[in-house]
DNA sequence: TAAAACATACATTTTAGTATGTATTTTAAA
DNA sequence: TTTAAAATACATACTAAAATGTATGTTTTA
């Protein structure tokens, strides 16, 4: 078909990223076609080889989208304390985000489960991903290097495990809420699960 | 080829089946193919059509033989208390299981994500499935129930919610460790962060 | 001798990727 | 300012590879 003007050329590029978020989300990563990621945008499969080589291509535009957008559009909402309480209003932010923007919720349902994904798309979105693997790491350590410090949490206990279990303990409750079988508000779950969690974790001097 | 005798072909289908868990769980279900399945078996494709339908009815095998067998083996290992010290010493047992049966774990890490499945699958499996999705759930709720009769726990917590951030925290950890970037001693991570929690659960009367 | 336990060969489908066609802008020369 | 050329933004058609499923063959055991 026809050549568009610039700005119709972005909107189709934009469209066929949209699609692709929801086919992939829908249908994973391996079975999701360009065919059919195409044909939900309005266009062919010539369209989206226009734009993206290869899935690996497309995934990579779709993480770049979706997550480095995110974390600019945050940037300045995010708690700067180094409190327990600072970090659960951290997670608290974060647990609104996945309730309220549905489509970056899709996004993040799709990106958390990786097992499917071929090597090639893994080295393709290896920098974006070492993004991800490291997401919420180093704000969690701040809290608790501070809060150690300050005599805040207990003595005994071992910051780097400590650091993956309060990721993990979000992860789970994110992941859970993502399952199409569970119900119920994420936000509620995220205070209360990391909230009663760091309850657990403070010095108790009575 | 030859036929073999009942027990050689029974050796068979386990080699199918011990193959099937390698190749799903190194390729992924979309990408695990019949032909690799046999071959790492020792076999062609015809042996695994002998035995299987098609991938959903493997995966459902698979489900079969390694869920049931662990539950069944496991039986009276179950702590049977319902204090919240109980509860974590259930879950510590099964992290230990995760870090010992290497199969076992390598079973979880492939059903844990379950995205790419395809509707033919999880229809095929739905059984299975939902045995899985209540797992420890039973457990869970039990020990709630009596520790909130007892006034073990706090009394404005929501035992509902309560129970899916256990699950969720213990799945948490779990998914996280069996991800390639992390180490670190998975048993530990589920006493502690299970055990930070629930302190954070209980009544304080000081 | 019939059925089991496979192997082999083939037919069909699916999908990625490419090559080519085509209408429309944009560019740039006249 | 007009207009031809070149590049853009796709659609369409095709190729090639891979995988599923089936049909058939072969050998041994019961």
């Amino acid at each position: 078909m026809a050549r568009k003007c610039k700005e119709d050329a972005e909107k189709t590029r934009q469209a066929v990223i949209e699609s692709a978020l929801d086919v992939f989300s829908e249908k994973g990563f391996a079975k999701a076609t360009f065919d059919e990621i195409a044909a939900r945008a309005g266009f062919t499969k010539g369209a989206v080889y226009w734009y993206f080589r290869n899935k690996a291509d497309l995934v990579s535009a779709l993480i770049v989208e979706y997550m480095e957008r995110k974390r600019i559009e945050l940037a300045e909402n995010i708690p700067s304390g180094d409190t327990l309480d600072d970090l659960l209003e951290y997670f608290t932010l974060w647990a609104n985000v996945l309730k309220e923007d549905v489509r970056f919720s899709k996004f993040h349902r799709f990106i958390i489960c990786q097992m499917e994904w071929s090597e090639a798309v893994v080295s393709r979105v290896q920098k974006s991903l070492s993004l991800q693997k490291d997401w919420h790491l180093e704000k969690i350590n701040q809290v608790l290097v501070k809060s150690k410090e300050r005599g805040e949490i207990k003595e005994d206990v071992d910051l780097d495990m400590m650091r993956e279990i309060i990721r993990s303990t979000y992860i789970g409750i994110v992941f859970s809420s993502m399952n199409r079988f569970t119900d119920g508000d994420i936000v509620e779950k995220v205070r209360m699960g990391l909230g009663l969690l760091f309850e657990g974790l403070k010095n108790r001097k009575v």
